[in-house]
RNA sequence: GGAGGGGUUCCCGAGCGGUCAAAGGGAUCAGACUGUAAAUCUGACGGCUCUGCCUUCGAAGGUUCGAAUCCUUCCCCCUCCA
């Protein structure tokens, strides 16, 4: 591939390109580029977001480049800074390994572990002596890192600082030295640190790293960014009706930043897409094709299949899914409907559960209630839903 | 150390003695519609043994027939000055 293309492919969904012309220069080079990519092993539990960054380790992956996964497990003992506007509690050796763990299992299901040279910064910086730092601080100045914006937020605050955190982006940098890296890889919110790593080379006589960053992706409201703690996330290991029923929640508007960042569709075809919709064609189609590339990404083709099916049946034609959970509830002289809904959890209280029935979102046996003080006799197993998404097979006993 | 502002239901944010389970917005949920768990519209949105009752407005006391609203003490945030 010639290096227009190439570039095109570095391009796709990425937010700033430095310097574009010495990546040029690189690729024109004749040899594999080094890719290096960094992973603060604090989050085990992935989603999409996460994975935007593996899915441009992977693309250069396809354009023949080498990528480094670097796992930061002696920079997580420092616990990095960024965004944060306090100091950030450091992780014990354990919790690292395990993370770690965890976030290659998840990787591997995106990048071609063949092609993926795997690193450990702890592997330098444990030799790294306490004079071997103290060099390393002196490249650097106070006032430079105070260019950073949480830095400078946090001290004109009046908020601490405390001395170490100023070392998590001085050993990131000089994790590129060690690897001697081309170009790395990161979210917007890491250039400051990504630009460390260029300085730090140059110091230590080496070409500087060209940067790439990547958007956070936004969550599946369309607002906040996708993180676990706003609810707005899909995450690798949910099931596969999660993950499709999710994507084909967001919106129209949005689907095409989630399949520019998430797709590995070629950018040809998104390009039709775009025309097809544009000339008429129902948006849903694209979204299911989306849906269930990254379905079948994180399980199986054939788990895309069925979500889809399920999907349709449940949603199109209204029916019943196959796996609804069994429920046995101690009544023997029978119970409230109401009371059915809260017990078996598909109502939060008794009050919910009798607003969904005076709304008419809850269905017996396939057939709406509208008397909020219906109550069921013993026996069963009755097939209770709330709203589309809810079931039960309830049996009294 | 000094001066001031504030803590309200999931979030933001009104209320400032009774008409307050507490405006409005967001989120969420349900219904309608549909091409989808899109968009749009409508409704609901503390709990319960539900035409009533119980618990909520930072915490604890107090005043009052009656307090989210007034008083006291305490806890926590924020702004400005030194």
């Amino acid at each position: 591939m010639d290096i227009k293309e190439q570039l095109e492919v570095i391009r796709r969904g990425a937010e700033e390109l430095i310097v574009e012309a010495e990546l040029v220069d690189r690729l024109g080079g004749g040899r594999p580029l080094r890719v290096k990519a960094g992973f603060d092993p604090t989050a085990p539990d992935l989603h999409l977001g996460h994975t935007v960054l593996m899915n441009k380790m992977r693309q250069f992956q396809e354009l023949g480049h080498q990528v480094i996964f670097l796992v930061g497990d002696f920079t997580g003992l420092i616990g990095d800074p960024t965004g944060r506007n306090a100091t950030r509690p450091p992780l014990t050796r354990e919790q690292i390994a395990e993370n770690a763990k965890t976030y290659q299992a998840q990787a591997f299901k995106i990048l071609d572990p063949g092609k993926t040279e795997l690193a450990f910064n702890s592997i330098w910086m444990d030799k790294f002596t306490s004079a071997d730092m103290i060099k390393l601080a002196a490249k650097y100045n106070v006032a430079r890192m105070l260019e950073r914006d949480d830095f400078s937020k946090r001290y004109k605050g009046g908020q601490s600082i405390a001395i170490h955190e100023f070392l998590y982006p001085l050993v990131q940098g000089y994790d590129s030295v060690a690897l001697k890296s081309d170009i790395e890889l990161g979210g917007t919110d890491q250039k400051f640190n990504l630009l460390v790593g260029r300085e730090l080379q140059k110091d230590y006589g080496q070409r500087p790293q060209c940067v790439l960053t990547v958007p956070l992706l936004v969550g599946l409201d369309g607002e906040k960014k996708m993180s676990k703690s706003a609810g707005n996330y899909v995450g690798v290991t949910e099931s596969p009706d999660q993950i499709f029923g999710k994507l084909m929640s967001i919106s129209d508007d949005l689907m095409w930043k989630y399949i520019e960042l998430l797709s590995f569709e070629p950018l040809s075809t998104v390009r039709k897409w775009r025309q097809d919709v544009e000339g008429g064609r129902n948006p849903r189609d694209i979204k299911v094709a989306f849906a269930q590339e990254i379905v079948a990404r994180f399980h199986s083709k054939a788990a895309a299949d069925k979500a889809l099916a399920d999907f349709e049946a449940r949603f199109r034609q209204g029916e019943v899914p196959g796996d609804i959970p069994d429920v046995r509830i101690a009544a023997k002289d029978g119970l409230a409907l109401s009371q059915v809904l809260k017990q078996a959890n598909l109502t939060a209280s008794t009050s919910e559960a009798l607003r969904m029935i005076e709304q008419g979102g809850v269905k017996l046996d396939g057939e709406k209630v509208s008397d909020r003080g219906l109550k069921l006799p013993p026996g069963g197993p009755y097939v209770v839903q709330v709203g589309k998404r809810k079931f039960a097979k309830v049996t009294l006993s």
